[in-house]
DNA sequence: CGTACCATTGATCAGGTTCAATGCTCGTGG
DNA sequence: CCACGAGCATTGAACCTGATCAATGGTACG
């Protein structure tokens, strides 16, 4: 058991002990390859993984064949921390995202049946997955704000400012995509601001 | 009390009773005249607003003034059925939605008070808050995978396909922004599919 | 009947896309 | 340790689509 996630984990659910606990019992912990997919277009998708050090990205290929990003996922934020298809894990449908480690990495999974069993415990747990849910419904209904109100430019100024940790360790050309524009747009936007 | 609105809420929300009759008995009921508003920006939102008859939308206005539509509400669909800022209600922030009546309306609101002390009264009733809030994201999801991974002539094409009744009732100009182009554009490209 | 609002259409503009070429960096193998 | 190749960012040129500005026509409502 590693100490210092299990205190980050701790830190950034704010889930007293002995809950955590509970929690932090049903994760596996596992060693993933740079360019490893941990989810693939077609899987239904039995997991919620919680990354410890690396980096992942979500993403789906278009109709076109064009890749694009969905999310990255870090170990700094909460909204970051988590990678699955949770649409999937709900539904039991099939995944139509792609989830890949940008660098070799250590995850930790909870299958999905240990979270639904988790989930639905009791009233504790239940008001923590729901809380989880308003979560990961603001995240995307932000996201959604962004592209309806914002311009491209003013798209790459705001996550420059909001996630500028982003910058640091993802390849433009995955971000273009998710800002909605591609990589020669993105670079040329970049070169315009200066 | 509206018994024809009563079993279609039923229906939609299936729910068996006596819970039903929970809920629906905190339901207050009221009129909306075209155009009045039932939230303005920087309102904080405090209801959660249900819709019998007429129509209404959810709009920001953006930082150059423009009217940009977020969501239309109906009485069809139940994830058109409901109008709130749950941003607002669940954050306690104010809200930078704007919720207006398309038509004369007959609307039912539950407080964000009753809402609460319903959603935490017991396992049935967290149960149910948690299923509605994982419809919200799923929705939420949705919209964003639509303006990610489509042109707008073709999430024009989706939107007529999935929720051809929006195009009876809502005026071109609201669905041009809820697309995310102008009204200009929105008339060309239905033009040039013909 | 008149006004106000909306959809349409035209002309021009701007920004993002596409296709293509170049140069840089990093990792690999000789 | 250096040379090579792959992948990525950048840049250029032409293009295309949607935006903008402006004018017209239609429709609904007072």
């Amino acid at each position: 058991m590693n100490n210092s996630f299990y205190n980050k984990l701790q830190k950034l659910l704010e889930i007293e002990n002995p809950f955590f606990d509970e929690l932090y019992s049903l994760l596996q912990c596992k060693e993933i390859q740079k360019n490893d997919f941990v989810l693939q277009e077609n899987d239904t998708c039995k997991f919620i993984g919680l990354l410890e050090e690396g980096s992942m990205r979500t993403f789906y290929i278009n109709e076109k064949g064009e890749d694009v990003s969905f999310l990255f996922h870090f170990n700094q934020q909460i909204e970051d921390l988590f990678f699955t298809d949770y649409e999937s894990v709900l539904l039991g449908t099939k995944t139509k995202l792609n989830i890949q480690a940008l660098e070799n990495s250590k995850v930790h999974f909870i299958t999905k049946e240990d979270w639904n069993n988790l989930s639905n415990k009791n009233v504790f747990w239940q008001y923590f997955s729901k809380k989880m849910t308003e979560k990961i419904y603001l995240s995307a209904k932000k996201r959604v704000e962004h592209l309806l109100y914002y311009t491209p430019e003013n798209r790459y100024l705001k996550l420059l400012e909001e996630k500028p940790h982003i910058f640091q360790k993802i390849p433009q050309k995955y971000i273009a995509s998710y800002i909605g524009i591609t990589p020669q747009s993105l670079s040329r936007i970049r070169n315009r601001i200066n």
